[in-house]
DNA sequence: CATGAATGAGGGTTCATTCAT
DNA sequence: AATGAATGAACCCTCATTCAT
């Protein structure tokens, strides 16, 4: 994996969350890296292995960031799931990109290997918030509450701000093309609603 | 618009949500519905054509619900927010197929006609449930809570189980053929957690 | 399976008869019989489903022959050896093309499917010498011989006669693309040396 | 030439032998060899010029064993051609794959370089079996026969053996795996079919 | 001397669409 | 009104070969 390789997936990636991974054809992908077509076979042996390349080159950075969380024994519950969004949030519009496409692949059939790599990451995911929730339940301080449309929930919300940007552009009056200007206005908004739903989803009220 | 064209259009309806719009072929189209290939292009022009005729079909549909909904003058904004809840979830769980296709459209970029066609609908979803929460804070009974991200939290959400439906399968045991069980099982889910989660969320709190 | 259908085949025979089957591009067969690439797909599925039609075209005329043959109760078994080398050696350079493609998939792996279907037509005329030596045999006129091998030799020597032409024409000084000539001559050689050869070598010998 | 040339060569000849010239790549011929890619037309220039290796690799082998044979004067022309059919057979039989590739070669059209090499070498045996056969009518032995189409056979029905092996291993039911079993089975039955035919076919016959 | 990286050309196949009937 | 036949364009991939190292 070098930073050829690296270059094309970084291309790919754009390509795939604009077009989707059927609508862009490996000619697209070799154009934009500036590379000759066949250097995508001779790199990654056919356009499915490229996916699944993307897909582990993504995903490193992101458990190892689950894991370093995971690994915080210092911080209350709350604390966890006000950690967990903030990094979350970050690390997701950092990548949008690749969260719509691990998104559109999710939800369309296309190959069952690659599903079933997006499925273990999302339910790791899963996994990881249901142990924090968990433990504040046991600690009392958390309500009882659906857990997997509670994670449902964060899940969909974020991913609904990546992959329906165009409306939110449209809705909160932001150019299209501002990449940046998105992600930063985004992140914060996120990080407090989220913070602020989810607080009053979960802590019991103290009457 | 005859009854065959309607064949047609659910043929492709149930094809562009397993397989994406650019994963399924005018072919497999003609073949599900069990008419000529030419029969597409000749009833609505173009592969994309028959898009933009499938979301008029099924907007039309959706339309009439929610001005229905708008029209109810006798309920309190929580009533409104709890009925929206209701018949949403309803709406999107049996429409599935057409809400994943649309939420796929709307991600990738494919055509801007329908892009824009999406963003319109999406929209108007957006000014009813902005207008009933405007409400509630003007009667004093709601918070102020981020507008945009509210609303996408319930969108996200029911978003996220039509589109991750089988991560959803796996955490929760459900055959992921059986279309109705998890229908029926995430219609009862998702209406008590909204309603639990919006309740908490946007309610003042008598102290 | 109409007249386009066997023209292709028939251009088609002519490219794998000169350059083999791996040899000739899909591209090439559609330029020889002047239709559009993706006509051989539309007409026979696949490359190798045209070899397939092929062999099935041409055998259809070959099983026709030999069964008219085996069903003739007037003859003496010598008189059928004469009627077969006469018939064969005929059908063989009438068809040289065809029997050279034979010849040139049996020898190599390729498709399975392929080489079974040859084997089997093959395996057929086989038994259909070896019942009319097993007649003589029993009819104490033919002597005791190897049989595989001699139907190998009956069937090496012409296919000797249909793979190696550019030898023969060279050593017997036919002009290399003078198709007719080569047939003509080769037939009367054919039938004169195979007859006279098995005649020597299956009959008893009266001393 | 040193050894690693040779390996290449032994390596493409079991190849070309299996699944033909163009059915063999030369990543197919460097993994068998266990080479890297680019040596092959770094050793040889190009795939071509590797078959032409091929065949004079061979060739040198098969013309001493040839010129050993011609020069030997003790013998009557009937024992020659029994020594030329044990000869003969086992070198065919003990190179099968060679003579395959050069059968294959020689039936399609390939490349004119490489098809008056085989042509020239194949022309040579001719000439040699020619000679035997005219020195054994000189010394009235033996009968007026068509000379090509003899020769023909003895080619003809070596080659059959060696091309639709997988057909013979049908027909004497024997393991189409196993290379030395058929080759000791064939070499016998080869010998003694050859021999007797030969005989019968060549020998004037005395009243 | 040997090779990993890279490439232009071409492979077979499928695509959405058109058109004569 | 409806369709079987046909097509140009594009698909992904593999080919034999080259070249810098």
């Amino acid at each position: 994996m070098n930073d050829k390789h690296k270059h094309i997936l970084e291309a790919a990636e754009q390509l795939f969350a604009e077009k989707g991974f059927n609508g862009t054809s490996v000619r697209d992908i070799a154009g934009a890296a500036g590379v000759n077509i066949a250097m995508i076979s001779y790199y990654f042996g056919s356009k499915e292995n490229l996916m699944i390349a993307l897909i582990d080159y993504r995903s490193e950075y992101t458990r190892d960031i689950l894991e370093e969380m995971n690994n915080n024994k210092m911080l209350t519950p709350w604390d966890k799931i006000e950690k967990l969004i903030d990094l979350y949030v970050d690390k997701i519009l950092n990548n949008y990109r690749f969260y719509r496409i691990m998104t559109l692949h999710l939800a369309t059939s296309q190959s069952d290997e690659i599903r079933e790599k997006i499925i273990e990451i999302k339910a790791g995911n899963f996994e990881l918030i249901k142990k924090i929730i968990l433990e504040g339940q046991r600690k009392n301080v958390f309500r009882k509450i659906d857990m997997e449309l509670t994670i449902g929930t964060v899940m969909g919300t974020i991913a609904q701000v990546t992959s329906s940007r165009s409306l939110y552009c449209k809705l909160l009056k932001i150019d299209i093309k501002d990449d940046d200007g998105y992600r930063k206005k985004m992140t914060l908004k996120l990080r407090t609603h989220l913070k602020q739903m989810l607080k009053a989803h979960l802590h019991i009220q103290n009457t």
